[in-house]
DNA sequence: TTTTTGCAGATTGTTGACAATTCCAACGGC
DNA sequence: GCCGTTGGAATTGTCAACAATCTGCAAAAA
């Protein structure tokens, strides 16, 4: 009897386990990810449900959801709104996650299988393809999917729950977008470094590594905010003062 | 004219920005906090929404929020229940604590001001004096509160969220409770000595101090979870055998 | 011109009703 | 006695309607 559970079709296990209110969650989560809603605009409950073709019961249970989990913002009567992270919030994640990558490293010194091992080594001689390639988009991906196999091979679920949560997040700072292009080549030699120091077994150094990565690419962010600030800044002052450099070319709007 | 927004009456203020979803969900999370529902136990929609004096949809999605925020855990089509935090899952949580702690105590090293210092002094003093009085839950408040408090004055906001959300799972790990009694001498004299670290200014030695604390209160509880196996396995087999120890004093059952 | 007032449309907050599912106990066959 | 079935009760999932609030604009007042 139990047995026909297994063998039942996909589709149908999917829906058997998943409310409406999830399935909307799901979705609206990877719309907002995939940058299709940007940071700071409004989503309106009627406008998605009838997107999604469900009523506005499910939406709203799912705007809560994402609300906790700290992608959305809810101003009472007034709406929903895709978070902004301010770049103070950013340099405190990036704090945080410095000091969980510490302890991913320290954790995966003594445990790391032969095969795990493997595996990231294969990321990390793809990202140095990438890097070859001059291919920023796939390197970014690599990068992603590296740090989130090395958490999650850490064994502890709940930090890998949390680091997952900060990193989405993370990407809702819409500076970060395009500070990747830079640095590729320094990043992709740390990683060197780290999986060298996690097969080494030794904890400390391990743990070092990792955390010294992270603060690298949290001064790479402050950086890169602070030229676009002034770039922003420069701008303005243009905008304010249009008839001078009139050939210069601009940002739209 | 927009300072006429600050002259507003507090209770005005607060049903102006708390929706009923907002309240159901501080008034279910105080009640699961406050142990008036059991880890395990099942919450009826309809029970909670009659009891509070409102309909389902705003009890539905306060449940979304604390599913979310893991207090709460859903199983479709059968309820949402009072999470269980199994000893693992502890486990996992001191180890995060412990780093998240050990950045509390460098940031504090290099920051903390007088006046914080003679807040924090005060309630270690004020433990101490529990401690004399075997008052062993005014000490457990104090302990939170200490403990909080410093995080807090880390001044990272994601950190301090973070730190709250996984004490109040670690609340909902049942076992943790019947621990506290145990050594508040040693808990006390450990925390004298981060005090001293960390108004020393010296980082290194405060984080340590910080971490080995966690750790420390980690391996009681682990040791503390051990007994109370062992003592539940005990009474099993009593009543296994019900012809043998018939005078014993056991719990109902 | 500037500010205020009033209204209409859009949007969110809340509710009660209905559909789908699970639970449980009584029943009957083996 | 044991197992599967079959009702009905309890509970959750979804929906559509209504109430409350906000927004933008146009007309009226200063």
């Amino acid at each position: 009897m139990q047995s026909m559970q297994a063998t039942l079709h996909p589709t149908i296990a999917l829906l058997q386990s998943n409310s409406l209110t999830t399935v909307v969650q799901h979705e609206i989560e990877r719309a907002i990810l995939a940058g299709e809603y940007a940071p700071g605009s409004k989503l309106i409950e009627a406008t998605l449900a009838h997107k999604l073709g469900v009523s506005r019961g499910p939406v709203r249970e799912a705007f809560r959801m994402l609300e906790e989990a700290g992608l959305l913002r809810n101003e009472k009567n007034r709406g929903v709104f895709v978070r902004d992270i301010p770049i103070d919030e950013a340099v405190e994640i990036f704090d945080l996650r410095a000091v969980m990558d510490e302890l991913v490293g320290r954790q995966l010194a003594k445990r790391i299988t032969a095969a795990q091992l493997r595996e990231v080594r294969t990321l990390v001689e793809q990202m140095e393809q990438a890097v070859k390639a001059d291919d920023a988009h796939g390197y970014h991906m690599l990068n992603l999917k590296f740090h989130d196999r090395l958490v999650e091979m850490s064994g502890n679920g709940k930090l890998t729950a949390i680091y997952r949560k900060l990193i989405k997040e993370l990407s809702l700072f819409r500076r970060l977008n395009l500070a990747d292009g830079w640095l590729m080549p320094v990043s992709a030699g740390e990683h060197r470094q780290i999986v060298k120091a996690i097969a080494s077994g030794d904890a400390d150094t391990a743990g070092r590594a990792m955390f010294a990565h992270a603060m690298e690419s949290k001064e790479r962010t402050i950086e890169n905010d602070l030229r676009r600030q002034e770039r922003l800044k420069a701008d303005k002052a243009l905008a304010a003062e249009p008839d001078a450099a009139e050939g210069v070319h601009r940002a739209a709007r």
